[in-house]
DNA sequence: GTCTATACACAGATAGAC
DNA sequence: GTCTATCTGTGTATAGAC
């Protein structure tokens, strides 16, 4: 699988940017004000994309309310039908994004049989999908610290999540003899921290003109070797 | 090497956070307004300390100087001759930070003579010192972005330096014989995504009861069975 | 639903006494 | 050198008109 193809599977499966601001209107109805579909859906990709462009640059802590207000082109009184808070703004589209995360990667995972191949899929969806969302991505790595207190459950579930997925493929590959014997768990998480790299420092390999494609393809080759029995 | 022998090394090559702390000091005469250095060095102390432990928990921006005054227990008026602003105290400790890092990884490099134990003990080396520094390591990584654009030259030297150091080390071994052919440059980004992960998610591996020394040598075997020719 | 106007708390930074 | 007191700008959030 290559990104296009990638792009082209998330489309069949209805995982548009539109259906997740959608999803985002859905399941916040009590704290969002707003009546009308079209228009909270319209206004949440607006204030969601803006969120994005401004925290990559300052961090959603410097980002301030008239920041997001002068990159919305709404008022600051228009933006509070929409959360209750700040903070809340903040824990609204971590969720999603971890449930966006979830989602994507049971697909690929039931769409691959063996091992061998399901992790490659797996690996490269995840990468893909940062390339996709990247600012996405890129907040949730960074602001996870800065979730309240109260909602750090679902932060500990999400970075239990892709590393579970991973270790599951890896134990089963290795019943079935395609893949050694070792710590599962450790290897997840240096795999995870692969695919970070992809989405927090995308700059540089901007820069150095690497796509995508190559950059997953050389993660899975890394991984191979590691993996494999020979 | 393990990491007591590392902690060894150090201090046998007088990189102590004594050391260090008396080098921002030294560094930045100009803006620091205090003439004694005991006392200097005293509190350039008590207040790296405190922006290392705030800023781990909130980020540098959500840092208030009411907050740094409070966990320094100086008062806000006795900081200000330290620094020139809390932007100006960012990049006094970044820019100490990279040199420090920079410093141990030469002489860890010259220490060692074939490629392939240099390439060990440089990596191995880099995963300790972010043991040892870890907070100052996590602010480095995080708030770089946060770094006045005055003074990025600094952010991308230090961005390229550990990368090189890598790419020099895999460049020779490849030579030699020992490593494969590869994209070196690839590998050595994602060798620093394996490091970075170490102080990035420490909690994570605390957690689990991962010691620095299995971790690294578990980075190690990774990036062997990657690089070295069979 | 969205605007303007504004409340009021808190930010970074400095002045001047000690 | 360090303190207390305080200036002034900016922060989040809301009230009430349209």
């Amino acid at each position: 699988m290559n990104y296009d193809q990638f792009l082209q599977f998330l489309d069949a499966h209805d995982e548009t940017m539109e259906a997740a601001y959608r999803q985002v209107y859905l399941e916040n109805h009590e704290t969002i004000k707003i009546k009308k579909e079209k228009t909270a859906v319209k206004n949440i990709k607006r204030i969601m994309e803006a969120v994005f462009s401004i925290t990559y640059e300052k961090g959603f802590s410097a980002m301030t309310m008239r920041d997001l207000s002068q990159e919305t082109g709404m008022s600051s009184g228009a933006l509070y039908p929409y959360f209750k808070s700040k903070e809340d703004l903040l824990y609204i589209i971590y969720k999603q994004g971890m449930s966006m995360v979830k989602r994507v990667l049971e697909k690929i995972s039931q769409k691959n049989k063996n091992p061998e191949q399901k992790l490659e899929a797996v690996i490269k969806a995840h990468i893909f999908l940062s390339e996709l969302v990247r600012s996405w991505f890129y907040l949730m790595f960074m602001e996870a610290k800065n979730i309240a207190s109260s909602q750090w459950e679902t932060v500990l579930k999400a970075e239990n999540y892709t590393e579970a997925i991973l270790v599951d493929i890896l134990k089963s590959g290795e019943i079935s003899g395609v893949f050694k014997q070792q710590n599962h768990l450790m290897t997840a998480s240096i795999i995870k921290a692969m695919q970070q790299e992809w989405y927090l420092k995308r700059w540089k390999y901007k820069k150095r003109n690497i796509s995508v494609d190559e950059y997953a393809e050389y993660v899975i080759e890394f991984v191979r070797s590691f993996c494999i029995v020979t």
